[in-house]
RNA sequence: GGCCCCUUGGCGGAAUUGGUAGACGCAGCAGACUUAAAAUCUGCUAUCGCAGUGCGGUGUUCCGGUUCGAGUCCGGAAGGGGCCA
């Protein structure tokens, strides 16, 4: 305890503790798998080499959970690892010349001795890396059982592709068009790739969402869109003049009469067999190409189509002859990567058809519209209505017509009901080094082969270089040779890697066994451990990351590694951490460590007279240079009011505001109450085991009452993921306690109460201040290994209440009466409360409403 | 364009889920301690009125509704945000 300043020496304190956690192995889980166990996860980081306050955020309250858990008695799993493959150790590699590996190393030892810092409860015992051969070889295994299973395939693919990366971009990385790292124009390209069967489980990832009743219903409405279950058919168009037919998908068989065109998606084969002796067409495909797979991309660009001359006869009458279109806007991943266009029903058709002066025939009658009248102009209509214009269908609801046009396709076998979905197969290859390598070999004659078992990890080699684009792998001279395991003849390793969301797709189960050197975890230990109890992290991942996850527990579980349905029980998406922005005059982004702020509204450059603009908070970001660096927020206060901070003003799923008056009213807070562990210990407390005193004056009973409720509150806050308002209990315990002055024995006795409630509720927050201040108080346990308190019931309740009256709904008196009076009494005591009488003027109440222990309502 | 969410003092937010609006904190003001400052402590702090410690009016973005009673439920509008297009 540090002597002579009278405040709290948190450098000396924050120190001792970690040591004493890391000695005494707090945070190891139990091996007993008889005891109640929880999981807390936090969504892993990249190892970029320093933390930054989203980092701090996400992983304080994590902590919180795990501390709380453990002090409810549960057998505590609280993991930490690196999702250490990824693309910046290359960019790093080709900038400065370091190797991506022993970059990515070092990262982690400044990461990790920053995270140690924060005094999270982390069993590091169990730490994992996912770009080291001990972890992802367990992954390379996992594909070779999908190989095996069918649950991963190769095919030829369009891609986005990045020329100056090198590499094929995800929808998502594409932006207007551009690489979003190199802004580069991005280009369709066709590769053989590897899929992981996601849609196999599409409809078993979309029913189960409704199980996620600890998730939250943004994520949940998220991944549901995202896949996105569109019930329609398959209509079968015959081409006139040719033996085949061409498949289309609808959602919209209702609408078949209203049909005017069919068109194509650029790569579909019978655009790629026309185009073969039609050079227009063939330069229409590959300007298509340059649009990108990119769905938004496609949806605002303009829509084109190119009329092919071939013609398809109606499925339901065959002497009608309609146009074949290739177009911008339809895709091959989708459906059939064929669609028919009805103009008057959907606005893209529409824009179609006013563009090639096709037919618009409205089939769908909106209620209440004249037949006769009813045009379709700039708009088409998409509502609901009565079908005519389309013969047998005339007069039937959208939903009838589309039963009914289902069954007739099926006797005239030109079609069928079907679903399909918006999600796809997951394209896990990426043309890079620092991923972990797929481990198949290409033989002449025997095609993709998985390595064999025995021959796995395929480690990546060491020695590469960076001087050209394009793969280290694919170049460098020896690695990829070998021989096939099937028949030995000479062959080449894959070169691909793989999509980095793998590793972070089943990280989460080698954390329940981490330093198993021969499976991916043993069953029994994923079975005890599995699901993750509470997984906390940034809604940036509630599609992919999460879905992939999901997808992988179902995976895993076919192949027999476990038995389970889903990964996490309960989610907790964060948010952002923001801070105010500045600009210098000239408009230059400046950082808050430059900016001398003088009163509300006005900044300064520090040590200057120079003014600055202050503007809206926002993200922390490089780029606006609004970053506070949690190192330095550490050494200077410690990480205690760092993660008080954390947890006070906002509530954890809302964007938190960095202020640095904030932070020095969380300091400000921590001082205040070792100050008052202090006092309390100096006014002479009683002995931990000293008998609960008979009796107690009236200011030592309202102590206990505050200290009883505090607990009270705060727990049911903690269970509910109200930190914010625990914290605001917390201190509303502390300033009770400041007014308190005991007197004699029984006060003291209710001091130390009040205390030790005070100083545990801070354990799962401010952990190194509650061990310090737990040890003062003559505890020779840990905090961190103390129980939970319970709440005397007694002492929660009050036995007197107070009653709002109202009358005719308007406040005018506050009366007391006991707890549970009866209706009759609370009834008396508002009426005799002389406000009442005044607000009532002498008429007589006409109905008084009595909701007990609340409110008192007179009507007159 | 579609769907969803949000809007409470100068600021972050609280409100037992239909029952005392503004807990707790930040900022601010006043005071105590001090030679002084820092630190700390105390008080005030939605707003207006009557004149002072109480009483009354208004008040949860706006308009309307349901109800004895609405920040909370319903309908509409505005502004902000998210996801999908």
């Amino acid at each position: 305890m540090s002597e002579g300043t009278g405040r709290y020496n948190f450098l000396e304190v924050e120190e001792k503790w970690r040591k004493v956690w890391e000695t005494d192995k707090s945070f190891e889980p139990s091996a007993d798998r008889s005891l109640p166990k929880y999981y807390v996860l936090e969504m892993f980081p990249y190892p970029s080499g320093r933390i930054h306050m989203g980092h701090v955020r996400n992983y304080t309250l994590g902590d919180v959970v795990a501390r709380y858990r453990r002090a409810r008695g549960f057998n505590v799993l609280h993991p930490m690892g690196w999702d250490s493959f990824g693309l910046p150790a290359e960019n790093a590699a080709i900038e400065n010349k370091v190797h991506p590996a022993k970059w990515t190393r070092e990262n982690i030892a400044a990461m990790k001795a920053q995270l140690m810092t924060l005094g999270l409860s982390l069993d590091w015992s169990r730490e994992i890396s996912t770009c080291e051969p001990d972890y992802y070889k367990h992954e390379q295994k996992m594909f070779t059982d999908f190989m095996r299973a069918g649950l991963a395939y190769r095919k030829e693919s369009w891609v986005n592709w990045d020329p100056v990366e090198n590499t094929v971009l995800a929808n998502e990385q594409v932006i207007d068009g551009r690489g979003w790292r190199s802004g580069a124009l991005v280009e369709k390209r066709k590769l053989s790739q590897w899929f992981l069967k996601i849609t196999a489980f599409a409809d078993e990832l979309l029913e189960a969402i409704e199980s996620l009743e600890r998730w939250p219903d943004k994520v949940r409405t998220m991944q549901t869109n995202w896949i996105n279950r569109s019930e329609g058919a398959h209509v079968d168009f015959s081409l006139v003049g040719r033996d085949d037919s061409l498949r289309v998908f609808t959602t919209r068989p209702d609408t078949l009469y209203g049909a005017s065109f069919c068109a194509l998606a650029a790569n579909h084969p019978l655009i790629a067999e026309q185009a073969e002796n039609n050079p227009d067409l063939a330069e229409f495909v590959s300007e298509c190409n340059r649009l990108g797979t990119s769905e938004e991309v496609i949806e605002k660009a303009e829509k084109k189509g190119f009329d092919t001359g071939l013609k398809v006869a109606h499925p339901l009458d065959p002497s009608w002859e309609l146009p074949v279109y290739a177009a911008n806007f339809v895709l091959m991943e989708y459906g059939t990567g064929a669609v028919f266009g009805c103009p008057a029903h959907d606005q893209r058709d529409l824009e179609f058809a006013r563009k090639y002066g096709l037919p618009v025939t409205p089939v769908v009658l909106p209620k209440g519209e004249d037949p006769q009248a009813f045009d379709i102009v700039n708009e088409a209509y998409v509502g609901d209505g009565t079908i005519f214009n389309s013969g047998f269908l005339d007069g039937l609801g959208v939903d009838e017509a589309k039963s009914k046009v289902i069954a007739r396709l099926g006797e005239l076998g030109t079609g069928e009901g079907t679903v399909t979905y918006r999600l796809r197969d997951w394209g896990v290859s990426r043309q890079r080094y620092w991923g972990c390598p797929v481990p198949v070999i290409h033989c002449a004659d025997c095609g993709a082969v998985p390595v064999p078992d025995a021959d796995l990890p395929v480690a990546l080699p060491d020695d590469v270089d960076f001087d050209q684009p394009g793969n280290p792998l694919d170049r460098h001279p020896t690695w990829k040779h070998t021989t096939c395991p099937n028949c030995g003849k000479d062959a080449v390793r894959e070169t691909d890697t793989f999509d980095t969301f793998f590793e972070s797709s089943w990280y989460f189960a080698r954390f329940c066994d981490a330093n198993n050197p021969d499976e991916a975890f043993s069953r029994d230990a994923v079975d005890y451990w599995l699901p993750v109890d509470q997984y906390v992290g940034g809604i940036e991942h509630a599609v992919l990351h999460l879905l992939y996850s999901r997808f992988f527990v179902r995976a895993l579980s076919q192949c027999g590694y476990m038995n389970l349905d889903e990964p996490f029980d309960g989610l907790f998406t964060q948010g952002m951490v923001c801070h105010e922005t500045y600009r210098s005059e000239d408009g230059k982004w400046l950082s808050p460590v430059d900016i001398d702020r003088r009163g509300a509204d006005s900044a300064f450059l520090l040590g200057t007279d120079k003014p600055v603009k202050i503007g809206r908070s926002e993200k922390m970001s490089k780029s606006r240079k609004n970053v506070v660096d949690p190192e330095n927020i550490v050494q200077t206060y410690g990480a205690d009011t760092a993660r008080l901070f954390m947890l006070s003003d906002s509530p954890p799923d809302r964007d938190l505001e960095w202020t640095e008056s904030g932070v020095e009213g969380a300091w400000r807070f921590l001082n205040k109450v070792w100050r008052q562990v202090q006092d309390a210990i100096g006014a002479g407390l009683p002995d931990r085991n000293t008998p609960l005193p008979a009796s107690f004056s009236g200011p030592a009973d309202a102590l206990r009452r505050a200290a009883h409720k505090a607990l009270d509150g705060a727990t049911g806050d903690l269970e509910r993921f109200h930190f914010n308002r625990a914290v605001a209990r917390i201190r509303e315990l502390s300033n009770a306690i400041g007014e308190f002055s005991p007197s004699d024995d029984s006060d003291r006795w209710a001091y130390r109460e009040a205390v030790e409630h005070l100083v545990q509720l801070l354990g799962p927050m401010t952990p190194h201040l509650a061990e310090e201040l737990w040890r003062a108080l003559s505890n020779d346990t840990l905090v961190a290994r103390s129980t939970w308190p319970v709440a005397d019931p007694g002492l929660v309740v009050d036995d007197m209440v107070t009653l709002a009256v109202q009358v005719n709904g308007k406040m005018r008196a506050k009366v007391e009466v006991e707890r549970d009076a009866s209706e009759e009494n609370a009834r008396s005591a508002a009426l005799s409360h002389e406000n009442v009488q005044r607000a009532m003027e002498g008429k007589e109440p006409r109905k008084i409403i009595v909701v007990p222990n609340r409110i008192v309502n007179i009507v007159v």
